[in-house]
RNA sequence: AGUCUCGUAGCUCAGUUGGUUAGAGCGCUACACUGAUAAUGUAGAGGUCGGCAGUUCAAAUCUGCCCGAGACUACCA
């Protein structure tokens, strides 16, 4: 045997490893694209009209990196690698968003200060200049994090929120939708006011992002009182009143008493069932009749006070006596008008408008009385409520005649309120000192106290609920009325809905369900925020606020401060930093001559990056060609979380301004959890730290593991052995084949070249196989990532890489590698597998960016086809050749499959070793094509098997005994009821009955004397075992084994053991795989048959130039060759 | 509180338009195999498919209710 070895080469070409280290591959890889400058190249290389347009969603660098956002930056990262392989140019501008309340938050956090302290202790500029200089503090890590988990993004010219040019955009942004108009004349953006959660002792509204903090929803305990509202009677309610005394209330549940001035309506549900009851008022007996929902009346009336007599009640008594006195709907009710509660203020308007019932769908019968007590200025349902049917608003006008509320800032009543005037509403808000006196009592009390003492309440009783509460001051949030810009958004729902439907989601239901349902019951969007750090609202007004305008640009500004400077003589610039203050500090001027001021208000950081589309490019003001290209685009990814955030607000700013979706296909991947499901925090310790992670186990298996392990829009739950079992199993199966192919490629010198190609028709049937499943992998990856679906890509290579590629291939071809010389048929195995190995780095290669452009470079680069590219990111992806699928040769396979493992196992049961060889395999034959199939595959099934022969047995032989099932499938449907008893009578058919189906194609069946007519597809046919020998079977497939043994049966046998013990010999005295041998083996009667009819073999196997059978080996090596056979053996090189 | 998602072996997950023995990997036990060896094969143990009810000849799969986990939205008076 000749043949090149690699010490007689000058370099390997393949290069072989001991084992592998993923971290190392890492940093290789790393070094290699930095050098080369391949993420450049892979963007370079493509022609700029053919694009795949992706938007990065800005992370906040001013936190750093968790593994949290590996998970996100690998989704992105996957689709952005596959579509430069498929030949699109992929630019991926990175962007910081530097805005917010969390970088407010952790500078007032670490100068000691809060947000009373801005402007006293410290100025706007210098708490500015604080959060920007912390906004970047951990760009380091990011970056650091960016390159080590292979996330290729631009960090060197990313987009920055709180950049002039970017505040610009916006800007523009914002004027587009100020001069846009709805089709009744309204612009798009507008100052109103909702009610919003808002902390008087803190002075500041809170966002829904507060309100969201740990602890912040408090149970608490209130005073909470029943109101009686007392009907008027006039016309339109007439229908109520039996007689001209009746006094007819309505009542109403409220959980804040001290909002009872400021009722100005009931809302009832239009659908909901009313009653009215006449009985007496609890706290005086007077006699009243009461209306309330009839499904709240049992909450209220004991049955037992039903029918009892009204004038027999004394106040303590606890059954109240009631009567039954009509049922009405809501509907009914709507439009009647009551007496005013509690009347400190009212107006005209009130009188006229207000105190009346109206409808709402938002009232329900779980607790209360059906009715809802409804204070516009003080619940967001309230006041929509009363918008929408025309209800005033209660309160006291202010100098421009706005109503203000009955109650202050400060959370005080307002002076009009008599006996209430300068109380807190909330006894919380009180000092320390008053409210421990003794005789404190809460505003809430005094309020029910008084309603009882004038004969208006029907019950007072303790409540415990749970209430928002202020993070910062911890006493309770009211809801208050606040001025604020809007976008309004809900004129464009519509729209934003229909675009929606356009838009692929991964998964779809968080497109229809969550953010559909939220376009749905869209709300105008608060852009205000009462803040420091962020984008400041680009709009000036004059004092009384009758003259406004909206700056769109930095030049409309300029022109506006020229005409300012001129008119009201002053010397002012457009600022440097077009943040607070300096921007405050400009005052323009009306057309009629007046100063006007910046509104004070910042916008809602979600803008910023709704704006990134435009912005990243300083849109319209330069690169229009650019964002051209770039629009809209085709993917984006991010958490979940941000459904109602970036992918929102991304939207709603495409429909509005553009009237175009912001992006085509976008996936929300779920969380990432520790390995109990908990969420990870800080406080719990189970925190995973990415850096650790990718140094421990290498970015390409973390990568791997978060996509593989469970789709990305699921909740993973991440467990380090899960990374293990991914670089065991995936890497490290690839990484052995890869090695296994390397050794011996070296050893016999093989180069893969393009122009040497085996044909395809001439290889074999396993070759031929395999490239068959790989193509059929091509097909499937390609499919699933084109759908956006990684996780079934991934496991598709996995299975290929370990059941197909490693443990059938290679097993089965492996000694096609290391016999003999170099020939067309070990050269179609290298290229076979050479080629394997390539697709499978390529498809890998979006997730596994390290190890797939590892492995490609091992392949390739000593050893190329001249102009490959030098990283397989760099590669066109493969097409799948559809000429190369076989499924036939796919189906026989399976086949071979199928037999070994049953005759393995046999085998294993009959404690018949695999060297051992049988003499027959015997497989019972039910079609025909069976035996052409199995004949293709036959020569893998018995080398696998070690068995010498194949049988078919045929019903012609007449051993085959059938067994018939019924398929369930294509008789449920025609049969139905009768479907139990056809699959007995079916169960029970005999042989006889059987063939004379499938002879006759058809059969009669009766059953309960109905005559259905049977066709062989309606039966599933086995057979049984075979009489008298060893079998196995499972689904269909049966496989009996011939194990009698013959005295040369088992010398071969003992021969093969004797090569294996040889061989582990050679390996144990580390020999070289070329080392030549002699062997000493001391004689028994069982090794002198095998040595003499397979001495040959043995030193052929082994590489041995002599093989002696000796009386006695004293200085050899006892090993057992079976349970009952023992050898002594001895090897020497020569 | 509402909306959505999820609940299958000890763990992580598959399970097609409903179809009769519910699968895989890891882990565990036993035995093999190995000139790829931190592998691999065979066999075994391990399931009331979250619970209850319904539709159906037939339900892990469809419907309703409930329980549990999570996310989002929330002053429902």
């Amino acid at each position: 045997m000749t043949r090149t070895t690699a010490s007689t080469m000058a370099k390997p070409t393949y290069r072989e490893f001991k084992q592998l280290n993923l971290a190392e591959i890492d940093q290789e890889i790393l070094a290699f694209w930095k050098e080369r400058n391949t993420f450049q190249q892979s963007i370079d290389q493509r022609d700029p009209e053919h694009s795949f347009v992706f938007y990065e969603g800005p992370p906040s660098a001013n936190g750093k990196p968790g593994i949290h956002h590996v998970m996100a930056r690998t989704v992105k990262d996957l689709f952005c690698r596959y579509n430069t392989l498929k030949g699109y140019r992929v630019e991926r501008k990175g962007g910081w968003d530097t805005h917010g309340l969390p970088v407010e938050l952790q500078v007032e956090k670490e100068l000691g200060i809060t947000k009373e302290d801005i402007g006293k202790s410290i100025t706007v500029d210098q708490y500015n200049a604080a959060c920007r200089s912390t906004v970047l503090r951990y760009k380091d890590l990011w970056d650091d994090i960016t390159r080590k988990m292979g996330y290729w993004v631009d960090l060197e010219h990313p987009y920055i929120t709180f950049d002039n040019h970017y505040i610009e955009s916006c800007w523009h942004l914002l004027r587009t939708l100020y001069d846009k108009r709805t089709p009744a004349g309204d612009s798009f953006l507008y100052k109103g006011f909702t009610i919003q959660p808002f902390s008087p002792a803190a002075g500041t509204g809170l966002s829904s992002h507060e309100l969201n903090l740990p602890g912040c929803y408090k149970e608490v305990t209130d005073i909470s009182a029943i109101a009686m509202f007392k009907v008027r009677r006039e016309d339109r309610s007439a229908f109520l009143f039996e007689d001209e005394q009746e006094d007819v209330r309505i009542l109403a549940w409220t959980t804040t008493p001290w909002t009872l001035p400021s009722n100005v309506a009931l809302t009832v549900g239009p659908k909901i069932n009313y009653v009215k009851v006449r009985t007496v008022s609890p706290y005086t007996g007077d006699p009243v009749s009461l209306v309330l929902a009839q499904d709240r009346l049992s909450a209220y009336f004991d049955p037992a006070g039903e029918g009892q007599p009204i004038d027999a009640y004394a106040p303590s008594d606890k059954i109240l006596p009631y009567a039954l006195a009509g049922t009405w709907t809501g509907n009914d009710l709507v439009g009647l008008r009551y007496e005013q509660l509690l009347p400190y203020v009212t107006s005209p308007d009130l009188e006229e408008r207000g105190f009346r019932v109206i409808p709402g769908d938002f009232v329900t019968t779980e607790d209360g009385t059906g009715v809802v007590h409804t204070a516009p200025y003080f619940g967001a349902d309230d006041f929509r409520a009363c918008v929408a049917n025309d209800v005033p608003f209660i309160g006291i006008p202010d100098d421009r005649g706005v109503i203000q509320p009955l109650v202050d800032r400060q959370g005080r009543f307002v002076d009009e309120m008599g006996e209430f005037a300068g109380m807190y509403v909330k006894p919380e808000y009180y000092p320390d000192d008053v409210r421990s006196q003794k005789d404190f009592k809460p505003t809430d009390l005094l309020i029910a106290l008084k309603l009882k003492d004038d004969n208006k309440a029907f019950k007072i009783e303790k409540y415990k609920h749970n209430y928002p509460h202020c993070w910062r001051t911890d006493k309770p949030v009211l809801y208050y009325p606040l001025d604020s810009w809007f976008i309004r958004a809900s004129a464009a729902k519509e729209r934003m809905a229909e675009l929606n439907r356009t838009i692929n989601w991964k998964p779809a239901h968080t497109g229809t369900g969550r953010f559909g349902v939220w376009l749905q019951n869209l709300q105008d969007w608060n852009l205000s925020r009462t803040r420091y750090w962020g984008i400041p609202l680009p709009i000036w007004r004059t004092e009384d606020g009758d003259l406004e305008i909206c700056i769109g640009s930095i030049e409309q500004l300029q022109k506006e401060i020229d005409m300012a400077n001129k008119v009201l003589k002053l010397d002012q610039h457009v600022p440097n930093d077009l943040h607070r203050p300096y921007i405050d500090e400009i005052i323009l001027v009306s057309h009629d001559g007046r100063p006007m001021h910046r509104e004070a208000d910042l916008i809602d950081v979600w803008f910023d990056s709704g704006s990134m589309p435009y912005a990243q490019w300083h849109y319209p003001f330069e690169n229009e060609e650019t964002f051209r290209r770039n629009y809209p685009a085709d993917f984006i990814a991010e958490g979940v979380d941000q459904t109602r955030g970036w992918f929102y607000t991304l939207h709603a700013i495409a429909t509005m301004c553009f009237d175009s979706v912001a992006y085509k296909n976008v996936v929300s991947n779920g969380l990432v959890l520790d390995k109990e499901g908990n969420k990870m925090s800080k406080s719990k310790g189970n925190v995973v730290d990415p850096f650790e992670t990718i140094n421990t186990y290498g970015a390409d298996a973390t990568r791997w593991y978060m996509m593989a392990n469970a789709d990305p829009w699921e909740n993973l739950k991440f467990d380090e052995a899960g990374l293990l079992e991914v670089r065991n199993k995936y890497f490290g199966t690839l990484f052995n084949t890869y090695n296994f192919f390397a050794l011996y490629a070296n050893l016999d010198g093989f180069v893969n070249t393009s122009d040497d190609q085996v044909p395809y028709a001439d290889r074999p049937e396993l070759d031929r196989w395999i490239l068959s499943k790989l193509h059929s992998l091509v097909r499937d990856v390609r499919r699933h990532f084109d759908d956006y679906e990684p996780t079934k890509a991934l496991r598709a290579l996995e299975n290929f890489v370990d059941r197909h590629l490693s443990n059938w291939y290679v097993r089965l071809a492996r000694r096609r590698f290391w016999r003999g010389e170099m020939s067309e048929d070990k050269r179609s195995a290298y290229q076979t597998l050479y080629e394997c190995l390539m697709v499978v780095a390529q498809l890998s290669a979006p997730a596994a960016p390290f190890f797939s452009d590892w492995l490609y470079q091992n392949l390739t680069r000593s050893a190329t086809d001249a102009g490959q590219p030098d990283s397989v990111h760099l590669t066109d992806l493969y097409e799948a050749d559809t000429q190369r699928i076989d499924t036939d040769l796919e189906t026989r396979m399976e086949y071979a499959q199928r037999i070994c493992s049953l005759a393995l196992s046999i085998r294993k049961r009959e404690k018949l070793r695999v060297r051992l060889p049988l003499q027959k395999v015997m497989l019972p034959v039910l079609d025909s094509s069976f035996i052409q199939q199995v004949d293709g595959v036959k020569d893998l099934i018995l080398s696998e098997i070690n068995v010498k022969a194949i049988e078919y047995v045929t019903d012609a032989d007449g051993l085959l005994v059938k067994q018939a099932k019924a398929n369930f499938k294509t008789l449920g449907k025609r049969l139905g009821k009768d479907m139990k008893a056809a699959a007995d009578q079916i169960a029970a058919f005999s042989n006889e009955q059987i063939n004379a189906l499938e002879a006759n194609g058809s059969l009669a069946l009766t059953i309960n004397g109905v005559e259905h007519a049977i066709t062989p597809e309606d039966l599933v046919i086995t057979t049984e075992d075979l009489p008298g020998w060893k079998t196995a079977s499972e689904e269909g497939l049966t496989v009996a084994l011939d194990v009698h043994l013959t005295d040369e049966l088992l010398a071969e046998g003992t021969a093969r053991d004797l090569v294996n013990r040889i061989q582990n010999q050679r390996k144990e005295q580390d020999f070289d795989v070329t080392d030549r041998i002699r062997i000493r083996i001391q004689d028994e009667d069982h090794i002198r048959s095998a040595v003499a009819a397979f001495g040959q073999h043995i030193q052929e196997e082994t590489l041995a130039d002599a093989l002696v059978v000796e009386a006695r080996v004293t200085e050899g090596i006892q090993v057992e060759l079976s349970d009952e056979l023992t050898a002594i053996i001895h090897v020497e090189r020569v």
